[in-house]
DNA sequence: GAGACGATCAGCT
DNA sequence: GCTGATCGTCTCT
């Protein structure tokens, strides 16, 4: 049911970021759990991607968490206010890593709901980075945490898409990385509520 | 020590 | 569709 430690040290992060769409992120804050399907993600390939923050290798205090061997989580604050949750994935030293763009709300929906101040039936709850990880409760203090621990992990619930399911497009909010930015490396369930905005399927 | 800006969101028009 | 909110991180001095 939860996935090992291995599933995460798989090099081609473009196929694990396909891949993780229907399996089920869990977290537990004290005794609330929450769970999500997955249901959008993008894939960020270290130091030869010019969105990724390690691209060229850069190494720095905030970086260092995407250098470790995959299998813990990358948190940052972006814009000042929303917390993004990636999965650092491959070996330690390939800096790669999967944002979890969308969750469909599974366990805790009234817990969710609480977290976001809206209802469940509004698919801007988990949609979106920020969104999603407010939704289930991750900031900054989840940043380099095992995901195969009590706090976060993810599941497989054998849901599984087919390829007319979904859909590749160009990652969002990249436009600096000129050439990489038309990278097909976002995957998102065709139709899914909470699914981000652009290019909805 | 200061300045610029970002893997964004929600609310209003 | 437009825009304000809001602060950690990085770069340069």
């Amino acid at each position: 049911m939860k996935l090992k430690s291995e599933y995460y040290l798989n090099e081609d992060v473009v196929a694990l970021a396909k891949d993780l769409l229907g399996k089920v992120l869990y977290t537990k804050i004290g005794d609330e759990i929450t769970a999500g399907i997955i249901v959008e993600t993008e894939a960020y390939f270290g130091v030869k991607d010019k969105a990724s923050h390690a691209y060229g290798g850069r190494r720095t205090n905030r970086t260092e968490t995407m250098y470790a061997k995959g299998g813990i989580a990358y948190v940052y604050l972006c814009y000042g206010m929303h917390h993004l949750f990636n999965i650092v994935t491959a070996a330690e030293n390939e800096p790669h890593a999967v944002l979890i763009r969308g969750i469909e709300p599974l366990v805790g929906i009234d817990i969710i709901e609480a977290r976001r101040k809206m209802p469940v039936t509004k698919g801007a709850i988990a949609a979106g980075p920020g969104s999603a990880a407010k939704a289930l409760g991750i900031d900054k203090g989840f940043n380099a945490k095992h995901l195969e621990g009590n706090e976060i992990w993810v599941e497989d619930h054998k849901i599984r898409y087919g390829d007319d399911e979904i859909a590749a497009s160009p990652r969002v909010g990249i436009a600096y990385a000129q050439e990489h930015a038309l990278l097909p490396w976002r995957f998102f369930v065709k139709g899914n509520k909470y699914v981000s905005k652009p290019n909805k399927g």
